[in-house]
DNA sequence: TACACTAATTATAACGATTATAATGTAAGA
DNA sequence: TCTTACATTATAATCGTTATAATTAGTGTA
């Protein structure tokens, strides 16, 4: 599965003329296995064992890079770091407002809410953004213990 | 209209302990009536004709006391700084992704989205966040004449 | 395979938004 | 009026991100 989605990458970065580098390689597959929504630092820390020089500007040109080539997305939550998340399927977030978990949420397109939304603004409307906030078992859990 | 939510503002910080001052006043005042969704910064240029000694310092806190009071909501969106939106009632925004133009949009709740998530991933769910992104009018207009 | 060209990486400095700190000022109650 | 606690100010510090310049390394071509 995981595999597949790494080639993929790698062809679509081809075709637009990237160079597969090694960092770049390590940064996809990093993104890709990983469950969390990592930050840049949590990507340069994980990724400096195995490239002790990597630089974090390389990271936060990478991302850059993806980015524009459509591979991945950048979350800006209220926190002071962004997160980035390799784009499989569509799907939405579910956050957790004690411990930051997100927890990925499949949900049918709301198209009618863009067509509303362009319809009365007169915006060309290109997609959204939409995030659930909460609290998770865990930290709910927790929380009745302490009572 | 306004000098109700300025009212009704102005009695919630007072209810809550919190002194007015004028800076707040001036602060919210200005939250009230400006359509657009101002940076602290744009708050501080705004302001500092009327309060020269002011510091930027003083928008960004009582910017905190007022999200904590929920008067007013911060929004993250990918570029640097925040923007800061007086809560009146419910709405969602249009965002242009070419001059960063914010429009609101009213649309019912989307409580069955909040449903289905919690469903899924057992979270408590409490509020979720839409946004809506494109190219405003004028955007697309000033494009269609360079063409 | 070797060469040349260009892109990528590195190291470091710069930037800018936000927060922390300490000193000063001010509102409100005893 | 005095006191106490909260607000504001001025400034420094922090931290995520970006810019710069020098070095390194892929990739197409001979």
């Amino acid at each position: 599965m995981s595999e597949v989605h790494l080639k993929d990458a790698l062809e679509t970065l081809k075709s637009t003329g990237v160079r597969i580098t090694p960092q770049r390689h390590a940064i996809l597959e990093f993104m890709i296995h990983s469950t969390m929504h990592p930050t840049a630092d949590d990507i340069y820390r994980a990724l400096e064992k195995t490239f002790p020089n990597m630089s974090v500007a390389t990271v936060y040109n990478n991302l850059r890079v993806f980015k524009s080539a459509g591979l991945v997305k950048e979350l800006t939550y209220g926190d002071s770091s962004s997160r980035f998340d390799f784009v499989t399927n569509d799907h939405y977030h579910v956050i957790c407002n004690d411990c930051g978990k997100i927890v990925d949420f499949h949900y049918p397109g709301l198209d009618e809410v863009e067509h509303l939304a362009s319809h009365v603004t007169g915006f060309q409307v290109d997609y959204h953004r939409l995030e659930i906030y909460g609290t998770c078992q865990q930290c709910l859990s927790k929380s009745a213990q302490a009572q």
